[in-house]
DNA sequence: GATGAATGAGCTTTCATTCAT
DNA sequence: TATGAATGAAAGCTCATTCAT
């Protein structure tokens, strides 16, 4: 069983994961919780350091769900991208569609102002942008991309168009986006054939 | 000469698009327009009344620099997306690549809980969309592109590409990535070839 | 009619006086003045800057009570001595020898760790010392008292004595120590004979 | 070796010279001796319990440096007077002349609003009233004074002397103050005189 | 004897909005 | 139109104390 902190960055995690950091505000948190003011001080001196701790929480729940359990399997570079598709799509298909990428939220609510936020999370889509350049060049090595591309910028490309599949999946609320656009993802990279 | 309202609305679309609707305070919109309590409550009922104001201001200014200027006038589809990709950048580079999209950014903000942006916004990109899949469209039927390919998902994709784009170079506080990514876009589509 | 700020400045010095600065809390602050929370912050940026105000009227006040109706008088040093010591005790007396003195009480709490209230507190001092030595000095002129006199350190003395007086004043609450010591001063001083 | 309880008394002692009673907060307290909340609840019933404690330890130590070594000695009232003020000199020294007295601060502190505090401190200052009151009349029997002070209202003089000095010093955070007033006071009682 | 989790009233401050002039 | 004083709920946080183990 976790510990009360634990429990406390897992239950606010995903109060931070549909507000963003600034309108979760304290009484929410204890509220989801179920602890009073003063127990929360006890396990953390700030709203902020609670903040941290989610956001290492929620990068740490993504990065085992994308690297972990997908990119680092010794599975071909084909299914380890369409694998990581449809692991996107179930994550969005949890919360119908609504809430986003914890980790795209938080970038875009706080990197212009926050120095440690955005460094965490840019060093996230760092490690995700290598992991999936490695997977690109796995398959090019295997000959089914050409040999021609940068396959740095296409990493990025994909990531890139990942997230913003599904901030417009949020916007409309509806999975559908983020399938059409993960679909011309596979069409891409021809992930779809046989 | 602009009025008094639209004066309040252009100053405070900077403030809204860099901090976002809630974490702008009244305080703050007092400050950069160098208006007082009353005054602004005669110009607005609410500051919600006038993040409605802004975000039309803030729409209107994007369909006015993608669409009016671009991609309805009557030049090769190659040019408009180009020019697009162009322009994108360009407005980037004016925030040094810092802000990210102001609608991409609302767009997270509020559209899981509040219907009045989430509808705005949406209908906003589904207008770029559109538009967007007509100039594929018109690259196709110049033979520039495949005949198989679903033009409405890769007009949502570019979008989204696009947007996921600003929403990492805002995290990396780098133009380089737009760069990168418009890059990409252009191999894809061919609108680099002479 | 003094202004709003005026009439919180006036009422809450009374509150700092008896209690400190730091004992003072907010409600108290409200209660007394009859006002609420906005409102004070609307004329006051913090509790900090209120107690900055209050140092200054309470120090003006002082200031006007002992220098510019007394040491600053056209009259005998004599008198001008006389006068002030029993200024001292009517102040003491007007709260019933409880609440010592507003500077000498805050300068305690405050010296050590704020700076501003320190110097603040400190120039007070400066000045009373000086206007108490050049009265000396014009005693010494009048040959009412020896030449081989240190008048700066005297004039130090008989501050420091007056202070610690309304100390041991407030500590016993009982006007007969300020009356006693004054008595002694009198003496030292030969502020008694006709 | 000192008790856990009187460990705890002798640390705290310090921390409420320095900051009072109010300032001193129970986390000040656990930090400095490094005990828990429960450890400290075993030895004291509340924080209050212990300022008393500090408050008698306080005394305690004012009285052996000033009765039992110096006034209380079998040695003439010219060298107890001079020692007496020798040893506040050097006890003020000790904080950089930035402390004051550590009981005429919680004097000015408590004495309007905690009747239990105000008389252990009156009745130190009254003991050292009249020890002090005992030395000028051996003094005066000694030929070296006047013959018709008051020697009661002198020794209360005295002491009024020597805790505004020591105000007046925290507040300058200069010991010269000190040492000024002390030797107006050696002057006027005749102690350096061979 | 000892630990530190839990409590909850109270702290200073912020905020969007209303109101009197 | 225009001003800024007034409102009061709510924000994040502090604190001495109690309680379960």
């Amino acid at each position: 069983m976790a510990s009360k902190r634990e429990e406390i960055i897992y239950k606010v995690s995903s109060l931070i994961h549909s507000q963003g950091y600034e309108n979760t505000k304290l009484s929410e948190i204890l509220q989801v919780t179920g602890i009073g003011k003063g127990q929360f001080y006890h396990y953390f001196s700030s709203k902020r350091e609670l903040a941290d701790a989610v956001i290492d929480y929620l990068i740490a729940i993504m990065e085992e769900a994308l690297f972990e359990n997908i990119l680092d399997q010794p599975i071909s570079p084909k299914e380890k991208l369409n694998q990581m598709l449809d692991e996107i799509c179930d994550m969005q298909m949890e919360n119908q569609a609504k809430r986003g990428c914890p980790i795209g939220n938080l970038a875009i609510e706080t990197s212009e102002h926050d120095p440690m936020f955005r460094e965490k999370i840019s060093s996230f889509f760092d490690r995700w942008e290598h992991k999936v350049k490695q997977t690109i060049d796995e398959l090019q090595q295997e000959g089914m991309l050409g040999q021609n591309i940068d396959t740095t910028k296409h990493a990025r490309s994909m990531v890139a168009m990942i997230e913003g599949a599904i901030l417009r999946m949020k916007n409309k609320q509806d999975i559908q986006v983020l399938r059409d656009i993960t679909d011309v993802i596979r069409h891409e990279y021809n992930l779809k054939e046989v």
